[in-house]
Parts: C-alpha cells; structure tokens; sequence
DNA sequence: AGGTGATACATAAGTGGACGAGGTATCGAT
DNA sequence: ATCGATACCTCGTCCACTTATGTATCACCT
C-alpha cells in the first residue's frame, strides 16, 4: 500500500486501450500510461510484463520482435480481435463500476 | 472474474463512506453498498467481514455489539477519527486515479 | 576508459485482498 | 416444520501487484 499502486484488474484494461491506437512495446506502454495520467499511473515494470504475457496468453494481444525508432531490440505488442472485444466490455464495465463508487463516495463539491 | 467482482483495494474506501453518516452492523453495509449502487457493488460475505476486521485491526473502526431495530443481535461498526482521515485521503486517491483512467479510457468525450 | 542514466526485457519471492464454500444461529412466515 | 432472510464467522485458494534483482544495449559525460 504505497500510496501510488494500481487498483488491481485496472491494469489489463488500461494496456489493452493504450495499444487500441497503434502497436506499441512494453516499455513504451508504461511510459505512455504515466505520461498521459501525469504520473499517477505509474505501472511497475514487475507489474507491466506479467501483465503483458498474461493477456498474451490469453490471445488478447498478439506480440513480435522488432525495432524501436532508435534502432533497439523490442517486443511490439498489438491488439487481436478478441482483446478489442475484451477491451469493449471491460472498459463498459469500469464505466458502470467507477459511476456506482463515485455516487457512493459523492461528489467532492 | 464473475463480472461483477470489485476492483481490490476499493472495498475500504466504500465501508469507511458508508459509516460516515451513521453507525451500521456488516451486513447493513453490504446490503447498502448493494441497494445504493442497483447491484453493481456486490460485496461478497467472505471479503466483508474480513475487510471490517482489518479495518478495525488498524483502529479506522471501533466495534460494539447491540440489536438492530428488529431486535438482532449484530454488532455495529462507527468510524473513528483516523478512519475518517483515512476515508478522506483514499477518497481524493480514487478520484485522481479513476479521473486519470477516464482520460485513458476516454469516455464521455 | 569508466561511470551514469535511460532504454528494454524478464523473473522470483512475498504480500495481501477478494472469492467461493462452508459453517453457526435467530427469526418470521408459509 | 421448513424455508428464506437476517447476521455473523473462517478457511483455502487464487492471483494481481510490489519489491528486488538480473541481463543487455546505447548515449552521454568526464
């Protein structure tokens, strides 16, 4: 409980999305996530790659070797059919979640 | 992964919130958590009870026992005034982190 | 030449929360 | 008398996340 975790099950959903735009590598994903939350989503490389291989595993995502624009060695993950479709439904999930904790929690003004 | 779990570490947050009004016994809060939310926070038994005993273990609850208005036995949790600073502290950390999520997931936009 | 920091991947051990399934007991209603 | 709802509890299991550690390459600085 450090103060700056995930809430866990967030992370899938999260990967899946930043991968919706274009094939992107691990690295590149966590560094996306925490430049675009402006730190607050500050993924653990421990965290990101077990992730990764999970939802490869489960063929939500697809990965291959390649290059990076600086010309070093990476693996590039991209989106399959069904991680789209996961992505779908999750993300419509978190929608109805946050909603309902938000009410519960109230509106801070 | 029934659909309807919640997302860890939420869980505290919604007992602490749902105590800050008025005391309540266990299965109160669960059963509040269910009615306010339509069924979207469906706490199960097993993560209850043991979420109250650590909350209570980390004195954000107290506990007494006494009778419901039907006249059961149950016993009531009130939050004390670290869990109220707690509750305060983890409620701005949802709302950053669920803020910063939605900008990811971009809904409503 | 050597050191540092960023990039890029990976795994292992440990923590801890939620689930699922079981249990006890009381009460009102059928 | 049994059933469903109320009200509590705990145990085993799973699994995501943290922390720490490891490999390797590359740019930059001194």
């Amino acid at each position: 409980m450090s103060g700056s975790d995930l809430f866990t099950g967030t992370l899938d959903i999260l990967i899946l999305r930043t991968l919706e735009a274009e094939p992107l590598h691990g690295y590149a994903i966590g560094k996306a996530l925490r430049d675009r939350s402006a730190g607050v989503l500050a993924v653990e490389e421990g965290a990101l790659y077990p992730a990764l291989h999970r939802l490869e595993g489960r063929s939500l995502l697809e990965s291959e070797w390649g290059r990076t624009d600086t010309g070093r060695r990476a693996k590039f993950y991209r989106l399959t059919a069904g991680g789209a479709r996961h992505l779908a439904a999750e993300s419509a999930r978190w929608a109805q979640y946050s909603d309902a904790v938000a009410a519960i929690l109230g509106r801070s003004e």
